[in-house]
Order: C-alpha cells, then sequence, then structure tokens
DNA sequence: GATGAATGAGTATTCATTCAT
DNA sequence: TATGAATGAATACTCATTCAT
C-alpha cells in the first residue's frame, strides 16, 4: 500500500468519524438546534478540523442523506442483478429492501426532506448536489427497471416505469415522514412496519394487470 | 353585535392578514430564510404587532399548516355528508378534494413536513398543538370512514380503514415532496399531476376487491 | 419640527455617537485590533446596535475618514469664497487650515490612508464610496482653484492647478504620515508641527514664480 | 566555504524564495487577506516552513519593507560616494534612484506604510525593529548628506538637512500612496510619474536659494 | 529540516424578541 | 393596540500557529 493511498485511506477513515458523529448529533436535535461545536466534541475534535473534510454545515448534513442514496441504490441494483429471479420476485425483494433501508437509518428520510428543501440545496458544492442528483437518478432508475419488466411482461399496468418508481418511493418515504410525524403527535402508537406492508400490498395489487 | 364580538371579529382579522402575509414570504424563503421583519415588512405592520397575535415564530409558521388541515377536514366532511353517494363517487371526490388542497397552496404541504419535525413541535403551545393533533385526527378519520363504507360494502380490502386513510395520505403528500424535489434535483421536467393522477389511480385499484 | 424631523435628528446623534466611540477605540487600538464589541461598549450600547447605523466594520471605519474629509472641504470652500484675499493670502490661510485639519484629528489621516487601501475600499457600500470620491475630489478642485487663480495672476508656475493641488495634498498627507511613524521609531522626538511648516514654505517657494 | 557558511546560505536563499512569494500574494490582496497558506503554496512549501524562516505573518510582512529600504540605502550611499558630482548632480541623481525605488516595487511603498502602523510594529521582534530603525535613519541620513553639501555650498536654503530629506522622502511616499488610492477611486487616470516629476521639480526650486 | 493535519481562540454579524413610548 | 429601536445571545467559520512524524 503507498503512501498516497494510505493517507487517502486515513483521510475517507476522518469523514467517517466526524459523519458518525453528526449523524448521532443531527438525529437528537435537529439541523437548526446543533451546532458545529456539538458535532466536533461528539467526534472528538476540534471545529476548526470540521472544515477540513466538509466545506459547511450544509454539507456536512447533505454527505448524510448521500449515504442513505448510496446504500438503496447498493441495494437495488443488487436486484436487478439477480436475473433468475421473476419481476414479481424482485418486487418482493425491492420491497424487502425498503425495510433494510429504513432499518439502515430511520431517522435520516426526514433529513432527507430537509435536503430536499430547496433552502438547503442553493447551499451546497455543485459536486456534491450533483452526486446527489446522478445518485437519485440511478437509484430511480434502478427501481423503474424492475418494473420495466413486469411491464413488457405484461404483468404489471402500462404505465411508465419512471412513474411507478417515484410513485414507490414516494408512497414509501412518504409513510416513513407521516408516521414519524404521528409518533411525535401521539407518541403511544407505533404502526409503520405494518403501513408499510399495507402500503406495499396495495401498492402491488395495484400495479398488476388484472388477469 | 356586541363590542366584545366586534373585538374578537377585529382580531381575528389581523390575524389573517399577517398569516397570509406570512405564507407568502415563507413559501419564498423557506423556514429558516424568514425573518419575522420580512413577514412584518409584508402584511405592512411593525414587527412587535406580530408578536401580539402570534407567541413566536414557530407558532406562526405552524398556524398556516393549520389552515390547510381545517381546509382538507372541510372538504372531507362535505364529502362524506353526501349520502347519496356511492363509495367510488366519494373516492373520486376525495381525490378531487385533495388536487385542491394541492393548489389552495402548493408549498404549504412541504411546511407541513416541517411543521412536523420534532425539532418544531417542541416549540409550539400546547392549545395549537392539541389543535393541529385534534383537526389531523378528525382529517385522518374522516378519510378513512370513506373507506370503510367501501369496506363494509365488500368493495374495497378488508384493511383497517385508518391505515388505509394514512396511505391515502401518505401517498398523496409523498408524491408532493418528491416531485417538489426533483423540480430542483431536474428542473426541467414537472410531472406532479399526471404523477398524482397515476397514483391515486393505482391506489384506487389497489384497495378495489378483485370482484 | 415635524415628528419625521426630530427622528432624523436623533438618529443622526445616535451615529455621532457611535463614531465617537468608534474613533476613541480605533485610534487606540487600530483597526484590526478593535472589535465591534469594544466599540459597543465604548459607546454604551450592544453590538446589534452598531449595524442598525452602519452596514459593517469597515464602513463605520470609513465614515471616520469622511469625516476629515468634510471638514477639510468646508475649509478649503471658505478660503476660496474670501473673495478680498490675494492668492498668497489664500495659499497662507490654505497652510492654516490644514493644521486645523490636522489638529482636528491627527490620527485620522493614519486611518485614511488605510481607507484608501483597495482591501478596504471593496468591502465599502456603492453609496458611500461614491460620497468619498466626491467629497475627495471637491476638496482637490477646490485647493487646485486657488493655485489656479496663482498661476493666471503669474504668480505661480505654469502647472497643472490640479496636479500641484495634489502635490500640496500628497505633502501633507506624507509628512504627516512619516513623522507619526518616525514617532513610533523614535519616541522621543516630535517635529511634525516644525517639519510641516518647513515643506510648506518650501513648496510656497517651489510654485513660485521667480519674479 | 566551510558547511556552516554553506548552511547560512542555503538559509538565506530559503528566506528570499519565501518573500519573493510574499510579495507576489501580499501585493495582489493586501496583508489581511493574505493568508499564510497562500504564501507556501506561492513559495511550494508548506505552511509549518514558514515559521523556521520567519517569527509570524507580521514579521514577513515587515521583512519585505526591509529590502526596499535596504535598496534606498544601497542606491543613495552610492550617489554620495560619486565625489566628482555637484550638490546639483547628486539631487538629479537621487531623484533617479527614487524613480527606481518605485519600479523596483510599487506597491510595497504602501505596505511601508502599513508596516509603520503601530498595529503592526509592536508585534515584531526588537531586533527586527532595530533593523528597521537602523536602516531607516541611514537612508534619512544619506539623503540629508546631500543636502548638507548643497547648503553648505550656499545654493540651497539654510534649512536642516534632515529635515529636507524627511521632506523629501514624505513628499515621494505621499505622492505615490496618493495616485495609488486616486487609482481606485477614479481608475480611469495613472498620472504618477508625471505628478512626481512635477513634486520634484517644484522641490528642486524650493530647496535652491535665489541666487 | 520539512511537513501538513490539527488546533481552537477569536469575532463579525444576525435576528427573534422585548418594552418604553 | 401598535410601534420599532434596541437588545444580546448565539454560532458558523477562519486562519495563524503548532508539533508529531
Amino acid at each position: 500500500m503507498g503512501i498516497q493511498e494510505r493517507k487517502e485511506r486515513e483521510k475517507e477513515r476522518r469523514r467517517q468519524q466526524i459523519m458518525v458523529a453528526a449523524k448521532r448529533v443531527f438525529s437528537e436535535k435537529g439541523f437548526n438546534k446543533t451546532t458545529m461545536e456539538d458535532i466536533a466534541k461528539e467526534a472528538e475534535l476540534s471545529p476548526g478540523t470540521l472544515y477540513l473534510y466538509f466545506k459547511n454545515k450544509e454539507e456536512l448534513y447533505a454527505s448524510l442523506s448521500l449515504r442513505i442514496l448510496q446504500y438503496l441504490h447498493i441495494r437495488v441494483t443488487h436486484v436487478n442483478k439477480e436475473t433468475t429471479l421473476s419481476p414479481d420476485q424482485k418486487l418482493s425483494a425491492l420491497m424487502e429492501a425498503m425495510y433494510d433501508v429504513y432499518d439502515f437509518d430511520p431517522l435520516i428520510i426526514i433529513n432527507m426532506f430537509h435536503l430536499q428543501s430547496s433552502e438547503t440545496l442553493k447551499n451546497l458544492s455543485e459536486s456534491l448536489l450533483e452526486e446527489i442528483k446522478e445518485l437519485s437518478q440511478k437509484s430511480i432508475g434502478a427501481i423503474a427497471k424492475i418494473f420495466k419488466e413486469g411491464i413488457d411482461n405484461g404483468i404489471y399496468v402500462a404505465q411508465h416505469p419512471v412513474a411507478l418508481a417515484d410513485i414507490f418511493w414516494s408512497m414509501f418515504s412518504g409513510v416513513v415522514l407521516w408516521e414519524a410525524s404521528k409518533k411525535i403527535i401521539s407518541p403511544d402508537k407505533d404502526y409503520l412496519k405494518s403501513t408499510l406492508a399495507t402500503a406495499f400490498e396495495l401498492f402491488e395489487r395495484g400495479i398488476r394487470n388484472p388477469d
């Protein structure tokens, strides 16, 4: 391993260290109430160091959202590669993946919507924004591919596959968000998983062609 | 009309005046970048006056979300009152109502999710929070009632009506949010209404029992 | 006196209050080492209030320099108005005025050079910069007018009056600055006034035509 | 050449390398907006290395001003050595030298005044300050010597030679500074050299005794 | 000597909120 | 009621300087 490479690896480790700390603090306090000093303390670093790895607070925040997109993309791509699966089986696998995405980081979906507010996006660097765009499109594209197969097979309704992918993703995140906010409004109930299951079931029936 | 009542009415008029101004400014700049002075200027009032009618910035913001809930509630209740309509016709009317909710205030849906972040909710007065809770539950309940009729009639799947209502609302807001963020990510496309139509169509097919 | 006018006057009073405090602190600590909080404390105001009257630190600083230009302009204009004076008498009066400019605010000349560094000028508001430009030009123009009379009379050398005014002003501020820095380097001597007198004498002989 | 000496020479070379880089960056950005990292990059060194050769930023800056004093001193001493020249010829040579000083480093004159602000001088090491003092005095002394000859010869006015030297230097730097700031204030004119020529001409006539 | 990652003190600026009028 | 001048706490970000390697 060359010196160059070792340094690169070390740098990535620091980024991860900061992101882990940031995730903890952002999750607990939300974006506005979290200070860079909070994060620095949590990461056992000085505030200045954070800026060696992230341009500013927004960009640190956004990089957290990027991780879930990366995870999603990997999972969905993986599903697509399983050529032996039927569209129905792939859809099942996709739903399974969505549960995992949720478990991977339940709070970060809420962050993603914060991220996607124009207020935030405008402060990101061109390169990070580009990365987010690209990953979003790829992920939605990969989901759409699953639907396309089903549509081509005639077992799913003849809708535009990307539109279906958008709806699938919207429904997923809409449910997650809505259940999260319900949890605040009436903290004693936690229906998320079952609501999600019902939503998926309903979605599946919705896209299926009547035989 | 007594003096008391006239005063009350006058006060309500001012609240509305402020809310109209606030909506304009929040819609344009988002929550964080909007200052109370911006709103005061837009309302042609002084900053101090705003605090005579709203406890703080968060509460002013939240009251805007309350309006859309009120509007939604009125519309859905109205649908429910039409006893001559079949469940299917009511569902159509409900969808129609959702389009109107969106048209009533496209950006405020995004605000609603901001509202529901714990960060914000914690700063609201007990009474306002109570009002939001109640109205949310009533609205969801009214939507659930429509589904319940269909389920009881056997034309909709035997799911818990409230779960269906939640999914319906989640899907609606999920699509609105996702399309809004896509507009920023890939600004050249604006599919909202058609995506929404597809989503509703799919939802309808999803909940319908196979004959 | 109308309310409008009284407010205006009150506002001007506050500006002066801040400028007086700022001058004291800047003189003592220099631009960089002076904090806005220092000034606020000296003015017995809060830091935020400073920003109600001055856009930023640089602009507060620049406004101090503007005062000396204003003073200079008034004095020189006054000299020009004395139509009964000969060019020589006017030149004497001008020199007198320069001594007073110096006494008015000995340290602020140094500030003026700080001001005129491009570093600083770039941060000023368009309007303030405009004001500085205009006042500079007017002042130099007024000085030039004195020389022009002498030139037209044939008692001063046939140089461009504005060039003479520039040199006069340059020599004045050059001497002030140089003596100020010498005071730091060898704090035991204070030749300023006599050096200035010699400089003026020399200048006068320099511009005078041989009879 | 011993090892000691070679090391010394190497060290001096590095100092020069850094100063050349520093001059470029300071000239472009001014003192405050220049960072040590900027200079390090320009010098193709690391920030830490700069501190091996200069105590701190101020001292690096000051050492640049020292160079021009050194240059000035060399030139003026050289003029003095030319015993065959008349005072008038020496004065001409001095003026020539000043043009060269200006050409040597037009912006550094402005820096010199920054240097001489008490704000900066207070942070310099005793030894550097001493060096600056000494060189200033020597340079002024050398200039004064030229004037003294003329005075002794009776062709220049009977003023204190050091006072004349101070005025000469003040006028020179005053004109340079003023023209530099005018360039910012009214960027369309660039009279420097001609103003300087007029100033020198005027100075010469000013110091000359009427025959 | 040279490096450059890490430091952390230092501060200009903002803006929700208050309160004397 | 309404005002709007004043407040002052709060914080993102910078950068000269250090020091382990």
